[in-house]
DNA sequence: TTGTAAGCGTTATCAT
DNA sequence: ATGATAACGCTTACAA
């Protein structure tokens, strides 16, 4: 296995002059560069990953931070129910990646649809909105979407994995011995909603139970009566859409004077920091807000240097954070 | 992240005695070794594998790849129906990055049940299989799925976007002006037929139109049966979840004179070979299987390196390939 | 245009 | 039993 430095004797130069050379800097001579070219082949020479990763820790790009106005909203709003924190965790992945690498990132909305808005734009990272204006999606500048998938659209996109996620907090809850699990859930037009109601559903169907599921818009009324259709049907636990909708339906529920977990057992979804505060406090499945960022940061850096540069979606597994709204089984085999 | 002289300096030793504590060495005394584990857990600290490796003078790895029986008597048979070369393609992908890296690749069947086939490997590449063997689950080497997902699992893997291929194509026939699109499926419990069958109706319901679907298992006569049934509903396209039961259909619709695409256009999923030869050619939706073991490998470097080490699923987009079982608009106004 | 040398985070070999 | 320090193979200021 030949190294840097033994292409850098057979073309007798310096291991610098190779490394230029190798990343194809512009100010070599063309008589060195061919040079250390012909002795790269010779040696079949490769630059180990390893040295090379270990080495690289400086890049700099400017990078645009394109957001829809209802996320430009709660950015800067109020934060009633934690909602905010959700986007400040994503955006702290990204600048906490954009700072280690000297990355420039600049935050703009959507609407603004200007052109001039990609000049001197490296890439974009793009946050909300269920389509793209057009001034982006012509631009050829690589994007990944953040929280986000558009069907049909192919542009890269950094998600978390919804169907995973409710699946394997569904199948546990089954494995414990619940099997009347109820699903109340936004709008299926979501692709967030629609891809945790599949795994909910998916888990129900794989061991013979019947999904049982209620549509409601994010509004508490909406919540209230899709809650109440759900409680006709008796239900061990209710597994709602995100943690908003589920600490809505605490509320009720409280009202109601329903305890929960005893009488009936509620996980949310997302993480969002309410629900860590809220009395009892929320079972929720994770979503990794701050890995999304920096991932679909990373997933941008990718594309600019194009590498792997055919179009994908990442989606991040979760993780079921158990807290206080759910019966935690002290051994595997417990069930009620 | 902290590094190992952060920890050294808290437990105040040197940074070779928190190296050696970290590979137990015998030669620590018990107290410094204790001091230093406290760090460790204060810290949180985690080696780095890059680091590691390169002190090791390791410039290359070594990778198992562990494939099923089925595939790999797939690999060895004879190829009646081009899937062979759907494999030797993903294959092709993962050894193209391996040659560049100069990685050692060591391919075997799952069924060995062997821990000592894990010896002296960096990571595992595993295909096919819809469990992993005990010996493999649980061991800590990383490891990345290719072609395949295992719900709940949460390792890593690479797949084609199933979803959004068909709703891209189902979209595109519905904009057309086809609306009687019936969908034949395999099993919903093998995830990529279920994604696909996702995909189709999503589209459907969006335009307000009733998805027809109908599963078989992958014979000739499961096939026929499902076929018989798709069209008592006078389907103008027929959408089936693979090539492979595609050009089964193909062939019974040519024995029952009905022209394709004149009276019932067809369109497959996978892009296998065969599809490309077939009477007429058949229209179908390409998965990108060089890309998918080159990306597969690619992730196993990264996870190696801990480069992201987040567990994801990678799913490529797929492209709309239009041969000769389906008709081209002319314009996309146009519609029958 | 080219070379020198300082990192990057470990492990291993000497000393002490 | 512990600490300095030289590798490991590369990138990149900075110097020349």
């Amino acid at each position: 296995m030949s190294k840097i430095d033994d292409v850098a004797k057979l073309a007798s130069v310096s291991i610098a002059t190779v490394s230029r050379v190798l990343n194809s800097k512009d100010n070599v001579s063309k008589k060195t560069k061919e040079k250390v070219l012909r002795a790269i082949e010779e040696l079949d020479y490769k630059p180990s990953r390893i040295a090379r990763n270990l080495a690289n820790k400086k890049n700099s790009y400017n990078i645009g931070l394109v957001i829809s106005k209802r996320i430009d909203k709660i950015l800067k709003g109020n934060d009633s129910f934690g909602i905010r924190e959700f986007y400040t965790t994503v955006l702290a992945g990204i600048e906490t990646l954009a700072k280690e690498n000297n990355i420039q990132i600049k935050m703009e909305t959507f609407d603004n649809g200007n052109r001039k808005l990609l000049e001197d734009l490296d890439g974009l990272l793009i946050m909300g909105g269920d389509r793209l204006p057009n001034f982006i999606e012509n631009s050829d500048l690589p994007k990944v979407l953040v929280d986000n998938y558009i069907p049909a659209l192919k542009v890269d996109s950094v998600i978390s994995n919804g169907f995973d996620g409710a699946y394997y907090t569904i199948k546990q809850m089954i494995l414990r011995g619940y099997k009347k699990i109820t699903h109340i859930h936004g709008p299926l037009t979501y692709w967030g909603f629609r891809n945790r109601f599949e795994g909910y559903t998916a888990a129900m169907t794989e061991f013979g139970l019947l999904p049982q599921t209620f549509e409601c818009d994010e509004t508490p009324e909406g919540i209230l009566y899709a809650l109440n259709l759900s409680l006709s049907k008796k239900p061990n636990v209710i597994f709602a859409s995100n943690d908003f909708i589920a600490l809505i339906i605490l509320n009720f529920l409280k009202k109601k004077k329903i305890h929960v977990p005893k009488e009936i057992q509620l996980i949310g979804f997302d993480d969002i920091i309410s629900s860590s505060v809220s009395e009892p406090k929320l079972s929720t499945v994770k979503v990794f807000k701050f890995e999304m960022g920096n991932i679909a940061l990373n997933r941008l850096i990718d594309l600019i240097n194009e590498k792997n540069p055919h179009p994908a979606m990442i989606s991040l597994f979760t993780t079921f954070v158990e807290r206080d709204s759910t019966i935690i089984a002290k051994n595997s085999d417990q069930a009620i």
